[in-house]
DNA sequence: TACCTCCGTTTGAACGTTCAAACCATTAGA
DNA sequence: TCTAATGGTTTGAACGTTCAAACGGAGGTA
């Protein structure tokens, strides 16, 4: 049994109209009389039509496709798998499907747009992992393309406005910090990232604001390089540390920050913070609430990801379907901490 | 600087030749004269060509999409973001790309399945998850649609015949039990999932099998039945539990056959191996070697994804592009056992 | 009555590709 | 010398949709 392929021309027939009046009840409704209307209506549903996206396409440019990259996964702590299971669903609601690609770097990701721009045209791009300098962002800003990030647009003042959905990483290590602060930890330290990853340094920023917040004084390299004298009658050394993010390095910072006086600790990704667990019982908070961190019972925060999916995608749907709005939207979500053993 | 749209006609003029020249080069090279060839193959080059999809896939019926249901992830602890990456990428290579959809059962996902052929055509589908009496490969095989399943057809002896590419599960448990015996383990324990799933049977009877082959009777619920007495000194309980998979109920299952006498436990996942770590300091090995195997310690079955999804692609490209075989592929790969703290 | 407008509908063409058939040299066979 | 076969190329049509323009009837206005 064959699938049999249904036409709008069939559809037509059955409903006795044209071709173009059974187009127009499926793309403006409000051009038809409502009678007939209902006639091709019940027509597409007796013979079970389905526009045909090909030739749809074909005639007017739209795919009704948004294009994905699929992150390689390192060692698996990582938050896109949830983030792109959300953008599928919402996606779908929307009448959008999802393609696929992968590339390695920058470069090998914009000779893909070009690719599949050909070949697919998708309607539109979701990137992820946005960085200072990101080529990517500008490649399809100058071509007029529709994307949307989920990330901001790190260290771009001016050129880089384009729409984007983030997460508040700085009110997410905030929150942690005053979590510790508030079970009366007074010496925080913070495992973070290198210096000019945009995440890292959004996510350590918290932490300061924080301390400061509560009339502490952040123990920052900075800070340490200005008053080289201890504070108070304790010891008071540097309570922060760069990692490259392996749970190997957070474990090695972490001992240091603890010989260096801290109590608790505030850490840059679930990575990192299961290191530090190994390091001693001191509190630990990590980032991202993934799998990992449910497992071990790490305190952790979690990012909206089914939300920030589906506001994606109302971004790009406004940018496709509405007159394009003057100003690119720009969301951002708030992280929430799932408090377990370790904090 | 909007993309300038470069079809097969103005190929064709640049190079000289017609446009059903131009798309023999493409297709069928050897029908062109080697010289006009490589004019052609300069043109392409030069005005950076690329198929339309769209345009090929109404005259030919063919997409070059493979269409992939994206599982929802339960507790995170699973194996198919994984495989979809190596999906991605062999498709790539093959020249396909991956298009996802999502469904909350069966009949939900042959709606989308429909959907899907209306709209998008794909060439093929990929199945995860099979289990006794799917409905879904046959909906697809009445109508001679092109799929692959990763997993094994469970339970359909003659019917369900159709291409498939697995991980032999039962090898894996049985590399499992043979490491635990040679460290000198009599008592292993089986903690799996509910009878009737195709690959909770499979995973144990690699325990079953391998207990037997050191000549050990495997201590499961049908054994117990027969013999209701102890065979040696020893008391000897049932040595393996059901559970639904999560970790709370693999803690449970694990405290009640350390207490019947087991000396090391097998674990048909991760998910359940993590809940059998905390009933106390016991052998345990768990599969799927997910992340949290990783961060934790936990002994466990790797599957070979990228392989495996390598595999199923050239299954497909088998059916779609040469000549159908007579016998579908059945391709089965071994897992191995990644060897850390908890055995 | 003649003309205009508006609404709802139909008609013809076009999107970019490939199939099927036609075409034209050239060479081979009788 | 004529016919047939072969290799390489071109031509016209078709896939299923939507755009742009044309059409025709009902109602309003002069």
């Amino acid at each position: 049994m064959m699938p049999e392929k249904v036409t709008i021309a069939d559809v037509a027939r059955r409903a006795n109209v044209s071709r173009q009046t059974v187009s127009n009840v499926l793309n403006s409704p409000d051009l038809v009389r409502e009678e007939t209307r209902e006639r091709v209506r019940q027509a597409v549903e007796e013979l079970g039509y389905r526009v045909n996206q090909a030739a749809r396409r074909m005639r007017t440019g739209r795919s009704r496709l948004l294009a994905v990259r699929i992150e390689q996964t390192q060692d698996g702590m990582n938050v896109f798998d949830r983030f792109l299971h959300g953008l599928t669903e919402s996606a779908a609601k929307a009448g959008y499907r999802v393609i696929l690609y992968s590339a390695d770097d920058d470069r090998s990701e914009i000779a893909t747009f070009d690719d599949l721009l050909g070949a697919y045209e998708p309607d539109a791009f979701v990137l992820t992992g946005t960085h200072y300098g990101d080529v990517r962002t500008s490649w399809l800003a100058e071509r007029g393309l529709a994307f949307v990030t989920f990330g901001r647009p790190w260290g771009m003042p001016e050129g880089g406005d384009h729409p984007w959905v983030d997460v508040d990483g700085a009110a997410g290590t905030a929150a942690a910090t005053r979590h510790l602060l508030d079970a009366g930890h007074r010496r925080i330290g913070f495992i973070g990232w290198p210096e000019g990853s945009g995440v890292g340094d959004d996510r350590r920023s918290g932490w300061v604001r924080a301390l400061e917040a509560a009339s502490l004084t952040p123990r920052t390299k900075d800070a340490e390089a200005r008053t080289n004298d201890a504070e108070d009658g304790e010891a008071a050394g540097v309570l922060e540390r760069r990692t490259d993010g392996s749970a190997a390095e957070g474990e090695v910072a972490a001992r240091e920050l603890i010989a260096a006086g801290a109590t608790a600790l505030v850490c840059v990704s679930d990575s990192v913070a299961l290191g530090a667990m190994q390091a001693g019982p001191v509190p630990v908070i990590g980032f991202d609430d993934t799998p990992v961190a449910a497992a071990i019972g790490l305190t952790s925060l979690s990012q909206p990801l089914s939300e920030a999916a589906v506001r994606c995608v109302r971004v790009l749907t406004r940018l496709l379907e509405d007159d394009s709005p003057d100003k690119p939207d720009h969301v951002l979500l708030q992280p929430s901490l799932v408090i377990r053993r370790t904090a």
